[in-house]
DNA sequence: TTGTATTATTGCAATATTACGATTAATTTT
DNA sequence: AAAATTAATCGTAATATTGCAATAATACAA
């Protein structure tokens, strides 16, 4: 016991968690704010904007790179990190689609 | 070490984050799925339903309560669960800014 | 080649989450 | 009242996440 227990459940609810679950930390959070904001590809600036060490940084930003949401390319000495636009958008579609259908007369309790 | 630093970051990235959390576990995605299909209140079956213990079931519905997106009733001997839909809409509408403003032509790398 | 800058990885400690059996609490039913 | 039903809570084990220092890896500059 501890671990999810993923067979339980459909592949699409599946998925859906695990989107949600790259968003579930507030550092994420702030680094595809950031990433939305400069638009262009900082990398580096991230450990000074978050204040996390540079280990830290760069764990959050490889979940986010296997959530797919984001892109990095090696530019130099240093790494470019940009929005993956496909990605986010599905991710955008996939979050309405759940919130979409329902009635906020009928309550029961 | 080990905990989130809340404290680096705004209460609106702590709350997005504390948002996607709540939605980051497929028992999770699942009940809320059946709760807007059934829309009627239903309870006891979610254990069924999900073919999780009744102890785990019960936590994954304390943590949708806490992060206030369902509701719950004591209907006699059972208990009857349902949607907020003041706060379904809260994250609907979060969600919906969050994703919103990316130019997805803009990618740099 | 040697040094410098930048990011990734490793190893580890602290904390959180997931899951379940057992127990408790509350309400019905008999 | 006693038994049954239902859900919450407690205790505990297994696993995952968060965070950082130290180290490795990579690319460039001198």
């Amino acid at each position: 016991m501890g671990a999810t227990k993923t067979d339980l459940f459909t592949q699409q609810q599946n998925e859906m968690a695990a989107m949600a679950k790259a968003l579930a930390h507030p550092a994420r959070i702030a680094i595809l704010q950031y990433l939305v904001k400069k638009n262009a590809c900082v990398c580096g600036d991230l450990v000074e904007e978050l204040g996390l060490a540079q280990a830290t940084t760069s764990q959050h930003l490889k979940e986010l790179k296997t959530a797919g949401i984001i892109q990095g390319s090696i530019e130099g000495v240093s790494v470019c990190y940009c929005i993956n636009p496909k990605v986010w958008k599905q991710y955008k579609e996939l979050f309405n689609a759940f919130f979409k259908d329902v009635d906020l007369q009928n309550t029961c309790c």
